[in-house]
DNA sequence: AACGATAATCTCGTTCAGCGAGAGAAAGGA
DNA sequence: TCCTTTCTCTCGCTGAACGAGATTATCGTT
């Protein structure tokens, strides 16, 4: 049982932060008849688009840790509710690359956009060196929690 | 489409770090042969236990978001695995307590106790003012969020 | 007391997301 | 050319979660 010092509040503020964010999607998703996996594909998608990287299928279901049937399922989901298209590679014909159409970009600033506001809102009560500590501290917290799964998955739980 | 000022960097952090957590405990539960949902609530229940407050089955529903026979299906398997026991209230024969088995504490701790270490250990590169400022930040953006979250369930997405 | 209204949980039948296994189709070496 | 690998999709199935409603207990009225 590890120790209670002063860190440990901070960590239920990382976990209670995380819940949060993720019953906004829920309840997002809900408003809008979609499963909570149908909007994280979603968010993958808008944020591969935004970072110049082409999804396929076999990405996206690496991303949602999904298997192909249910990667396959998924898509068919999203292209029949009019989110994505696919469309065929023409180099490599086994390959599918997943376009968000632009509903589906509306969607997301739908969702993402009030938060930002008022997230962006929020952070005017902090001065920009107070900001940067908090960008230095919760990059420390993902690389950790990204280094701790990496581990985790390996090893048994002990 | 909201502005891109410095806040946008930070905010997808945020995003970041929810998903960080949610793969976390996703890799965890498969693992141990738990669905997601069932470690949700587990963590639910032993925050509960935390607080001094005794979980029914009906607040469990409400905190995941699952209907009443959801949340039943939910007991009865974390009950044949042994993590959780009804006790019936002797005072409102109605309601049923959940208990959390120590296995059930110890399967917590060994999901949470690495972590939490590695986060603390990583939190002791900032000085306790800059902890603070995290602090502060950390609470700022949980309260923006459930606000948000708050007020998008009442009104039609724009 | 006896009654209806309300609350808490559970049962039943159903739907559909996701899985495992494997098929098909295209690419890339030897 | 053949064999292996890669990528996606099909099929059949399991079981998580849902809607509707039954069951049991409590509480406020009259």
């Amino acid at each position: 049982m590890p120790d209670a010092g002063p860190g440990l509040p901070l960590f239920h503020q990382l976990r209670e932060l995380s819940v949060e964010f993720e019953l906004s999607r829920g309840a997002f998703a809900r408003l809008h008849g979609l499963h909570p996996t149908d909007l994280r594909a979603l968010i993958q998608l808008l944020d591969a688009g935004r970072a110049g990287h082409r999804a396929t299928p076999g990405w996206l279901g690496d991303q949602l840790t999904l298997n192909s049937a249910g990667t396959t399922t998924l898509i068919d989901r999203l292209e029949r509710l009019g989110h994505v298209q696919r469309v065929r590679d023409t180099r490599d014909r086994r390959k599918v690359f997943l376009e968000v159409t632009p509903a589906a970009v509306d969607l997301g600033w739908s969702f993402f956009g009030p938060l930002i506001d008022a997230s962006v809102a929020a952070m005017a009560a902090f001065t920009p060196a107070e900001l940067d500590t908090a960008r230095r501290f919760l990059a420390a917290m993902i690389s950790t929690a990204a280094a701790q799964r990496a581990t985790a998955a390996g090893s048994p739980a002990r």
